[in-house]
DNA sequence: TTTTAAATTAGATTTATTATTATTAAAAAA
DNA sequence: TTTTTTAATAATAATAAATCTAATTTAAAA
Protein backbone atom coordinates (compact mmCIF):
# COMPACT_ATOMS: atom_id res chain seq x y z
CA UNK A 1 0.00 0.00 0.00
CA UNK A 2 1.16 3.58 -0.88
CA UNK A 3 0.66 5.79 1.57
CA UNK A 4 -1.35 8.93 0.79
CA UNK A 5 1.26 11.04 1.76
CA UNK A 6 3.48 10.28 -0.97
CA UNK A 7 0.75 9.58 -3.87
CA UNK A 8 -0.10 13.44 -2.82
CA UNK A 9 3.16 14.53 -3.02
CA UNK A 10 3.60 13.52 -6.78
CA UNK A 11 5.73 16.95 -7.90
CA UNK A 12 4.37 17.37 -11.78
CA UNK A 13 7.04 18.17 -14.36
CA UNK A 14 7.39 21.20 -16.21
CA UNK A 15 5.39 19.26 -19.36
CA UNK A 16 2.92 17.63 -17.21
CA UNK A 17 2.07 21.11 -15.60
CA UNK A 18 1.78 22.59 -19.89
CA UNK A 19 -0.33 20.02 -20.62
CA UNK A 20 -2.08 20.76 -18.10
CA UNK A 21 -2.81 24.03 -19.06
CA UNK A 22 -3.33 23.06 -22.63
CA UNK A 23 -5.93 20.91 -21.73
CA UNK A 24 -8.14 23.95 -20.11
CA UNK A 25 -7.24 25.65 -23.55
CA UNK A 26 -4.45 28.21 -21.42
CA UNK A 27 -1.34 29.56 -23.76
CA UNK A 28 1.72 28.03 -22.29
CA UNK A 29 3.94 30.43 -21.06
CA UNK A 30 6.73 30.20 -18.59
CA UNK A 31 5.28 32.27 -16.38
CA UNK A 32 2.28 30.40 -16.39
CA UNK A 33 3.79 26.77 -15.59
CA UNK A 34 5.72 28.25 -12.97
CA UNK A 35 3.10 29.99 -11.03
CA UNK A 36 1.07 26.35 -11.59
CA UNK A 37 4.12 24.68 -10.32
CA UNK A 38 3.87 27.09 -7.34
CA UNK A 39 0.18 26.48 -6.42
CA UNK A 40 1.18 22.93 -6.60
CA UNK A 41 3.79 22.78 -4.71
CA UNK A 42 2.69 25.25 -1.55
CA UNK A 43 0.09 23.22 -1.15
CA UNK A 44 -1.25 25.12 1.99
CA UNK A 45 -3.00 27.56 0.33
CA UNK A 46 -0.92 30.41 -0.48
CA UNK A 47 -1.60 33.88 -1.14
CA UNK A 48 -0.22 35.71 -4.15
CA UNK A 49 3.14 36.90 -3.12
CA UNK A 50 3.38 33.68 -1.32
CA UNK A 51 3.96 32.48 -5.14
CA UNK A 52 5.39 35.85 -6.41
CA UNK A 53 8.46 35.01 -3.84
CA UNK A 54 8.41 31.42 -4.87
CA UNK A 55 8.03 31.97 -8.90
CA UNK A 56 11.06 35.36 -9.06
CA UNK A 57 13.26 33.17 -7.76
CA UNK A 58 13.38 30.87 -11.66
CA UNK A 59 11.88 33.82 -13.46
CA UNK A 60 13.79 37.14 -12.00
CA UNK A 61 11.91 39.48 -14.01
CA UNK A 62 8.54 38.59 -13.29
CA UNK A 63 5.71 41.21 -12.34
CA UNK A 64 3.14 40.88 -9.65
CA UNK A 65 0.40 41.78 -11.78
CA UNK A 66 1.54 38.02 -13.96
CA UNK A 67 1.22 36.37 -10.80
CA UNK A 68 -2.31 37.97 -9.85
CA UNK A 69 -3.00 37.31 -13.79
CA UNK A 70 -2.35 33.83 -13.69
CA UNK A 71 -4.04 32.85 -10.76
CA UNK A 72 -7.23 34.79 -12.24
CA UNK A 73 -6.90 32.97 -15.06
CA UNK A 74 -6.58 29.69 -13.63
CA UNK A 75 -9.58 30.78 -10.68
CA UNK A 76 -12.31 31.23 -14.43
CA UNK A 77 -10.93 27.98 -15.59
CA UNK A 78 -11.90 26.32 -12.51
CA UNK A 79 -7.77 24.73 -11.90
CA UNK A 80 -8.08 27.19 -8.40
CA UNK A 81 -10.12 28.35 -6.16
CA UNK A 82 -9.87 31.66 -4.10
CA UNK A 83 -10.25 31.47 -0.56
CA UNK A 84 -11.19 35.21 1.22
CA UNK A 85 -9.87 35.37 4.82
CA UNK A 86 -10.24 37.29 7.75
CA UNK A 87 -7.12 39.22 6.83
CA UNK A 88 -8.61 40.56 3.96
CA UNK A 89 -5.64 38.81 2.21
CA UNK A 90 -6.90 36.01 -0.35
CA UNK A 91 -5.15 32.42 -0.88
CA UNK A 92 -5.38 30.32 -3.44
CA UNK A 93 -6.03 26.60 -3.86
CA UNK A 94 -5.56 23.83 -6.23
CA UNK A 95 -8.90 22.25 -7.19
CA UNK A 96 -8.01 18.95 -7.05
CA UNK A 97 -11.57 16.85 -5.06
CA UNK A 98 -14.02 19.17 -3.58
CA UNK A 99 -13.09 19.69 0.15
CA UNK A 100 -13.71 21.77 3.22
CA UNK A 101 -11.35 24.02 5.20
CA UNK A 102 -9.67 23.92 8.51
CA UNK A 103 -8.80 27.71 9.40
CA UNK A 104 -6.83 28.36 12.71
CA UNK A 105 -7.03 32.53 12.38
CA UNK A 106 -3.91 32.62 15.15
CA UNK A 107 -1.63 31.64 12.76
CA UNK A 108 -3.57 32.12 9.57
CA UNK A 109 -3.29 28.63 8.65
CA UNK A 110 -5.59 26.76 6.45
CA UNK A 111 -5.57 23.00 6.02
CA UNK A 112 -8.12 20.52 3.27
CA UNK A 113 -10.41 18.65 5.05
CA UNK A 114 -12.37 16.04 3.57
CA UNK A 115 -14.40 12.97 4.87
CA UNK A 116 -17.26 11.41 2.12
CA UNK A 117 -19.08 10.67 5.18
CA UNK A 118 -19.82 13.65 5.46
CA UNK A 119 -20.60 14.78 2.31
CA UNK A 120 -22.70 11.96 2.26
CA UNK A 121 -24.74 13.45 5.30
CA UNK A 122 -24.42 16.83 3.54
CA UNK A 123 -25.91 15.68 0.24
CA UNK A 124 -28.75 13.95 1.87
CA UNK A 125 -29.39 17.32 4.02
CA UNK A 126 -29.88 19.29 1.44
CA UNK A 127 -31.67 16.95 -1.03
CA UNK A 128 -34.58 16.68 1.25
CA UNK A 129 -34.40 19.92 3.06
CA UNK A 130 -35.05 22.68 0.10
CA UNK A 131 -34.08 26.13 0.72
CA UNK A 132 -36.71 28.61 -0.09
CA UNK A 133 -35.54 31.18 -3.19
CA UNK A 134 -31.95 29.71 -3.06
CA UNK A 135 -30.19 27.76 -6.08
CA UNK A 136 -26.86 25.78 -3.65
CA UNK A 137 -24.00 25.43 -5.75
CA UNK A 138 -21.45 24.66 -3.77
CA UNK A 139 -21.45 23.74 0.11
CA UNK A 140 -18.58 24.59 2.00
CA UNK A 141 -18.08 23.70 5.46
CA UNK A 142 -15.77 26.53 7.56
CA UNK A 143 -14.21 24.86 10.73
CA UNK A 144 -12.78 27.68 12.76
CA UNK A 145 -10.36 26.76 15.48
CA UNK A 146 -6.93 25.54 16.90
CA UNK A 147 -4.24 23.21 15.34
CA UNK A 148 -2.72 21.88 18.09
CA UNK A 149 0.26 20.25 16.96
CA UNK A 150 1.75 17.37 19.37
CA UNK A 151 -2.28 17.04 20.53
CA UNK A 152 -4.49 14.06 18.34
CA UNK B 1 -49.29 34.02 16.37
CA UNK B 2 -46.63 36.56 15.83
CA UNK B 3 -44.80 36.38 12.69
CA UNK B 4 -41.16 35.75 13.03
CA UNK B 5 -40.45 38.69 10.56
CA UNK B 6 -42.36 40.93 12.90
CA UNK B 7 -40.02 39.78 15.98
CA UNK B 8 -37.53 40.20 14.46
CA UNK B 9 -38.03 43.69 12.88
CA UNK B 10 -38.27 45.45 16.08
CA UNK B 11 -36.21 48.22 16.21
CA UNK B 12 -34.48 48.96 19.60
CA UNK B 13 -34.78 52.47 21.03
CA UNK B 14 -30.67 54.10 21.65
CA UNK B 15 -31.79 53.58 25.20
CA UNK B 16 -31.46 49.66 24.76
CA UNK B 17 -29.01 49.97 22.65
CA UNK B 18 -26.98 51.93 25.00
CA UNK B 19 -27.84 49.32 27.71
CA UNK B 20 -26.61 46.84 25.35
CA UNK B 21 -23.53 48.61 25.17
CA UNK B 22 -23.15 48.88 29.03
CA UNK B 23 -23.78 45.21 29.66
CA UNK B 24 -21.05 44.31 27.76
CA UNK B 25 -18.59 46.76 29.43
CA UNK B 26 -18.69 49.49 26.72
CA UNK B 27 -18.77 53.18 26.99
CA UNK B 28 -21.86 54.43 25.57
CA UNK B 29 -21.11 57.49 22.73
CA UNK B 30 -23.30 58.65 20.46
CA UNK B 31 -21.32 56.93 17.56
CA UNK B 32 -21.47 53.93 18.98
CA UNK B 33 -25.02 53.85 19.96
CA UNK B 34 -25.43 54.82 16.18
CA UNK B 35 -23.16 52.53 14.44
CA UNK B 36 -24.73 49.42 16.56
CA UNK B 37 -28.12 50.88 15.93
CA UNK B 38 -27.17 51.14 12.17
CA UNK B 39 -25.82 47.21 12.14
CA UNK B 40 -29.24 46.37 13.44
CA UNK B 41 -31.03 48.20 10.91
CA UNK B 42 -29.47 47.00 8.03
CA UNK B 43 -29.79 43.59 8.66
CA UNK B 44 -28.43 41.94 5.46
CA UNK B 45 -24.74 42.12 6.64
CA UNK B 46 -23.32 45.77 5.87
CA UNK B 47 -19.98 46.56 4.70
CA UNK B 48 -18.40 48.97 7.15
CA UNK B 49 -19.15 51.70 4.28
CA UNK B 50 -22.47 51.03 4.27
CA UNK B 51 -22.84 51.82 7.90
CA UNK B 52 -20.43 54.93 7.71
CA UNK B 53 -23.17 55.91 5.04
CA UNK B 54 -26.30 55.26 7.27
CA UNK B 55 -24.85 57.07 10.33
CA UNK B 56 -23.18 59.85 8.94
CA UNK B 57 -26.36 61.11 7.81
CA UNK B 58 -27.10 61.22 11.94
CA UNK B 59 -23.81 62.43 13.17
CA UNK B 60 -22.47 64.76 10.41
CA UNK B 61 -18.57 64.89 11.34
CA UNK B 62 -18.57 60.72 12.09
CA UNK B 63 -14.93 59.74 11.16
CA UNK B 64 -14.49 56.51 8.97
CA UNK B 65 -12.03 55.51 11.06
CA UNK B 66 -14.52 55.19 14.36
CA UNK B 67 -16.93 53.15 12.01
CA UNK B 68 -13.67 50.57 11.93
CA UNK B 69 -12.98 51.68 15.44
CA UNK B 70 -16.48 50.03 16.66
CA UNK B 71 -16.67 47.46 14.40
CA UNK B 72 -13.74 46.25 14.99
CA UNK B 73 -14.87 46.84 19.25
CA UNK B 74 -18.38 44.96 18.76
CA UNK B 75 -16.33 42.04 17.06
CA UNK B 76 -13.95 41.72 20.18
CA UNK B 77 -16.92 41.47 22.42
CA UNK B 78 -18.51 38.70 20.84
CA UNK B 79 -21.71 41.04 19.69
CA UNK B 80 -20.71 40.76 15.96
CA UNK B 81 -18.78 39.11 13.72
CA UNK B 82 -16.83 39.81 10.58
CA UNK B 83 -17.69 38.00 7.08
CA UNK B 84 -14.58 38.32 4.85
CA UNK B 85 -16.17 38.11 1.34
CA UNK B 86 -14.70 37.07 -2.23
CA UNK B 87 -14.19 41.08 -3.30
CA UNK B 88 -12.39 41.70 -0.12
CA UNK B 89 -15.09 43.63 1.27
CA UNK B 90 -15.47 42.64 4.65
CA UNK B 91 -19.42 42.88 6.09
CA UNK B 92 -20.67 42.80 9.31
CA UNK B 93 -23.01 40.73 11.02
CA UNK B 94 -25.10 40.74 14.43
CA UNK B 95 -24.60 38.03 16.78
CA UNK B 96 -27.76 36.61 17.79
CA UNK B 97 -27.92 32.77 17.34
CA UNK B 98 -25.32 31.25 15.39
CA UNK B 99 -26.35 30.31 12.13
CA UNK B 100 -25.18 29.69 8.51
CA UNK B 101 -24.98 31.50 5.62
CA UNK B 102 -26.05 31.67 1.85
CA UNK B 103 -24.05 33.72 -0.21
CA UNK B 104 -24.72 35.19 -3.95
CA UNK B 105 -21.52 36.18 -5.53
CA UNK B 106 -23.46 37.74 -8.94
CA UNK B 107 -24.86 40.26 -6.32
CA UNK B 108 -22.85 40.18 -3.15
CA UNK B 109 -26.32 39.19 -1.00
CA UNK B 110 -25.78 37.26 2.14
CA UNK B 111 -28.73 35.85 3.82
CA UNK B 112 -28.60 33.70 7.41
CA UNK B 113 -30.08 30.10 7.31
CA UNK B 114 -30.71 28.47 10.50
CA UNK B 115 -32.06 25.19 10.71
CA UNK B 116 -31.41 23.66 14.31
CA UNK B 117 -31.85 20.22 12.47
CA UNK B 118 -28.69 20.62 10.33
CA UNK B 119 -27.14 22.08 13.93
CA UNK B 120 -27.92 18.44 15.13
CA UNK B 121 -26.62 16.97 12.45
CA UNK B 122 -23.34 18.88 12.43
CA UNK B 123 -22.84 18.25 15.98
CA UNK B 124 -23.76 14.50 15.66
CA UNK B 125 -21.11 14.39 12.70
CA UNK B 126 -18.36 16.16 14.63
CA UNK B 127 -18.99 14.28 18.00
CA UNK B 128 -18.52 11.02 16.87
CA UNK B 129 -15.65 12.13 14.28
CA UNK B 130 -12.76 13.78 15.72
CA UNK B 131 -10.07 15.67 13.43
CA UNK B 132 -6.97 14.65 14.32
CA UNK B 133 -4.30 17.94 15.77
CA UNK B 134 -7.30 20.76 15.74
CA UNK B 135 -10.02 21.49 18.02
CA UNK B 136 -13.02 22.63 16.13
CA UNK B 137 -14.40 26.29 17.76
CA UNK B 138 -17.35 27.10 14.73
CA UNK B 139 -18.27 25.07 12.27
CA UNK B 140 -20.31 27.58 9.69
CA UNK B 141 -21.18 26.69 6.70
CA UNK B 142 -21.12 28.51 3.48
CA UNK B 143 -23.52 27.85 0.70
CA UNK B 144 -22.54 29.69 -2.17
CA UNK B 145 -25.29 29.63 -5.07
CA UNK B 146 -27.91 32.03 -6.41
CA UNK B 147 -31.01 33.86 -5.22
CA UNK B 148 -34.18 33.21 -7.09
CA UNK B 149 -36.67 35.53 -6.64
CA UNK B 150 -40.22 34.31 -7.63
CA UNK B 151 -38.79 31.12 -7.16
CA UNK B 152 -40.01 28.63 -4.27
C1' DT C 1 -16.65 69.93 39.40
C1' DT C 2 -12.48 68.03 38.39
C1' DT C 3 -9.88 64.47 36.56
C1' DT C 4 -8.48 60.89 33.63
C1' DA C 5 -8.70 57.31 30.69
C1' DA C 6 -10.74 56.31 26.57
C1' DA C 7 -12.96 57.62 22.22
C1' DT C 8 -13.12 60.43 18.22
C1' DT C 9 -11.35 62.94 14.42
C1' DA C 10 -8.70 64.25 10.34
C1' DG C 11 -5.51 62.98 7.71
C1' DA C 12 -1.63 60.30 6.43
C1' DT C 13 -0.31 55.69 5.45
C1' DT C 14 -0.34 50.95 4.28
C1' DT C 15 -1.06 47.19 1.32
C1' DA C 16 -3.48 43.98 -1.47
C1' DT C 17 -5.26 44.28 -5.69
C1' DT C 18 -6.53 46.26 -10.20
C1' DA C 19 -5.92 49.14 -14.30
C1' DT C 20 -3.20 50.96 -18.16
C1' DT C 21 -0.29 50.57 -21.86
C1' DA C 22 3.88 49.61 -24.29
C1' DT C 23 6.47 45.61 -25.24
C1' DT C 24 7.13 40.88 -25.95
C1' DA C 25 6.26 36.24 -27.08
C1' DA C 26 3.28 32.10 -28.21
C1' DA C 27 1.32 29.73 -31.65
C1' DA C 28 -1.51 29.90 -35.79
C1' DA C 29 -1.19 30.87 -40.68
C1' DA C 30 1.20 31.32 -44.80
C1' DT D 1 10.71 28.61 -41.84
C1' DT D 2 8.96 33.08 -41.80
C1' DT D 3 5.17 35.99 -41.10
C1' DT D 4 1.26 37.47 -38.73
C1' DT D 5 -1.91 37.74 -35.23
C1' DT D 6 -3.39 37.51 -30.89
C1' DA D 7 -2.66 37.22 -26.21
C1' DA D 8 0.50 37.60 -22.23
C1' DT D 9 3.80 40.11 -19.68
C1' DA D 10 6.15 43.97 -17.40
C1' DA D 11 6.43 48.34 -15.47
C1' DT D 12 4.13 51.48 -13.39
C1' DA D 13 0.28 54.10 -11.88
C1' DA D 14 -4.03 53.95 -9.62
C1' DT D 15 -7.51 52.26 -6.40
C1' DA D 16 -9.68 51.34 -2.21
C1' DA D 17 -10.30 49.00 2.06
C1' DA D 18 -8.42 49.18 6.21
C1' DT D 19 -5.09 50.83 9.62
C1' DC D 20 -2.19 54.12 12.03
C1' DT D 21 -0.99 58.56 14.26
C1' DA D 22 -1.48 62.21 17.07
C1' DA D 23 -4.17 66.07 18.53
C1' DT D 24 -8.65 66.97 20.47
C1' DT D 25 -12.77 65.91 22.73
C1' DT D 26 -15.74 63.46 25.77
C1' DA D 27 -17.77 59.93 29.00
C1' DA D 28 -18.01 58.85 33.31
C1' DA D 29 -15.41 57.98 37.59
C1' DA D 30 -13.72 60.36 41.58
MN1 LIG E 1 -15.76 32.49 5.56
MN1 LIG F 1 -7.60 46.00 -0.25
ZN1 LIG G 1 -8.03 23.54 0.19
ZN1 LIG H 1 -25.62 36.41 9.31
Amino acid sequence: MVLKQQMENHIPTNQEIAIKLSRYGLKITPQRVAVLGALIKLCHHPSAEDIFREVVQVIPGLSQATVYNTLDVLVQRGIASKIATSTGVMRYDLIEQPHHHLFDETNSRIEDYYDPELDQILKMYFSKKKIKGFVPLEIKLHVIGAFRDNVV
